[in-house]
DNA sequence: ATCTGTGTTGGGAACGTTCCCATGACGCAA
DNA sequence: TTGCGTCATGGGAACGTTCCCAACACAGAT
């Protein structure tokens, strides 16, 4: 049985003795069009040839791929990690399959990736740009493909873009912080370059930072050896008034939780809080506070977007987890 | 310019004053066929008119799609990712593009999505497999489509599968912690169930234990209660020889290191081995020793399998990273 | 001068589907 | 009876490619 070789639409229509545009209806959602008994006889005919639908063909023939793309500046990155789960999760739901590009950060390779996703004729595409690959992304649009943007704006296409919202992140860290009784901070973040939401992070820190009257300190790399002399130096000179560190992502806060390992500083002493939850945050020391984006919102709102263009809201909030990292020695716990 | 909604091969044909036929034979890999002249026509005509060649069509005439599809088990796990990765990238190497989709570990979704990607005339699958799903794998090979194994065999499958190698990563883990100086070992590991890696480590544990003349213990779940209270028995009831603990991979040590967390472990006192390499585990204390996989070389025999069937090696050998969790209290570090 | 080979080009038929339109059959109002 | 919607079905032309085969030109060998 089910020799599933190759089963085609016209040799399930024989088989059926019936025609091919009623097997074609069969499988696309008409089927309540076709008297109960050919329905039957086509049901039949099928599972005993282990027909499946070409959806290449289908997907020429102008109906729809079914295909969504997505592109991800890198995708060991924890935050594109959380978000492939989430769209791919939300673009099943709704009978969509994903292409999950990886960029590793490349414009170029961003480039090939979006025509690849052209070419298969895809239906929508999420991107979380590495570069700014506006000719391709206008020609998708033009092409009547929506794109969404995830994380990170581009100048061009600037309203389509979904993710957290960033200003009320900082927003939300600085108060936490201060509210900890922490006076002096320093901002880390890699090269905010092309990517919007660490400019806009960095931008807002400045920005409130300046409003309250304390220095404002930043660091735009995450070049191991700067960042332990910056590190070093930030909590030698400061340490008459509580410091702590505010990391602009998940990288961020890697490479700065190495660096406080590498010089021992005591975590919660100095503080230190990053945007992004990850796995591992509560296994170091007394646990580091995070502010966590909320996935599966965002996700979704992308492929409304994408899907249903209706416009649902594009900035999310995040979500405090407080751990000991950002306890000074002598405070208790902050309220949950 | 660039009025790219649909340009396709005859539009660029009947500008270039040729026939679609040469202009198929240019986006296809046989331009030296054509004349100097012609090409260059027909490279001006399909730039000025955006034209990019249609996957969809291409891939139905016969052509291979130059899709190949990729099912995870859970993408969230950082094996997953890591192995997603490399074969995304070795994938790209070749030209082609990866479908990749995540099943959550259910059986029932890595059926539909194995279907979903016979669908996409995939020329080959890459299965992290949940379950057993047999029927659909070979109706796949049956079709022509090669399928390779990652990590986990399937009983029916078996000379496909291609990974880790399991005897030899648990050989080497006992080895280092018996160099160091641990006696009594606790290995952790989640269900085995239908995950044959989980199942060869554990195997090979029980059997090279039992040789050793060490009394044997195994935990086969991480529910976090019954962690906690067997890791407390364990080494308080062991105290009197240095113990450690075994972690089958990623999942089993991050559960395994926040018991050790919760319960104040010492780590290094108390040993802790991980198979799987994280980016978090030299942060952790004194560092968390771990076999990494070498994820490269696995995706690449992966595909070198699926496309080039030419049967390179299908077990690897992990590489250890020596850490402070395997280093007792008064030893020397190990030599590297 | 004719034959043969090689290199370049084009025409037409697939590939498996969807979709437009045509065909009957049937029931019901005129 | 005729006329006319409605329902169930089928035939044929797309969709944008690739690939087989034919055609032609031009070289060199006979």
């Amino acid at each position: 049985m089910a020799d599933s070789s190759r089963a085609t639409l016209i040799e399930v229509a024989d088989r059926a003795r019936t025609s091919k545009t009623s097997v074609s209806r069969f499988f696309s959602g008409e089927r309540d069009r076709l008297s109960a008994p050919l329905q039957a006889r086509i049901d039949q005919a099928a599972r005993e040839l282990g027909y499946h639908p070409n959806l290449m063909a289908r997907g020429l023939k102008g109906a729809g791929s079914k295909l969504l793309g997505m592109v991800v500046a890198d995708i060991r990155n924890p935050f594109s990690v959380a978000a492939v789960h989430a769209v791919e999760r939300a673009a099943r739901e709704r009978g969509y399959a994903l292409i999950v590009c990886n960029t590793d950060n490349d414009p170029e390779q961003e480039r090939r990736h979006l025509e690849l996703l052209a070419a298969y004729q895809v239906e929508g595409v999420i991107v979380n740009a590495a570069g700014d690959p506006h000719a391709q992304l206008h020609a998708l649009r033009h092409r009547g493909v929506p794109v969404v943007l995830l994380d990170r704006e581009i100048a061009s296409l600037e309203s389509e873009a979904v993710g957290l919202d960033d200003a009320l992140a900082v927003d939300l860290a600085l108060d936490h912080l201060e509210g900890q009784g922490y006076e002096t901070l320093l901002f880390v973040t890699n090269a905010p370059q092309a990517a919007s939401a660490r400019k806009a992070r960095l931008a807002r820190f400045i920005e409130r930072s300046a409003k309250r009257g304390f220095p404002v300190t930043t660091l735009t790399t995450l070049e191991p050896a700067v960042l332990l002399t910056t590190l070093g130096t930030f909590t030698r000179e400061a340490h008459e008034t509580p410091t702590a560190v505010l990391c602009a992502n998940a990288t961020a806060t890697l490479s700065v939780t190495q660096a406080f390992n590498a010089l021992h500083l005591p975590l919660g002493e100095v503080g230190l809080l990053g945007i992004d939850e990850l796995d591992w945050c509560a296994l170091v020391g007394p646990g580091i506070t995070t502010l966590a984006q909320p996935f599966d919102a965002i996700a979704e709102a992308a492929l409304a977007r994408l899907l249903d263009d209706c416009s649902t809201p594009a900035r999310f909030a995040p979500h405090l987890i407080a751990r000991g990292s950002t306890r000074r020695p002598g405070t208790p716990p902050a309220l949950p």
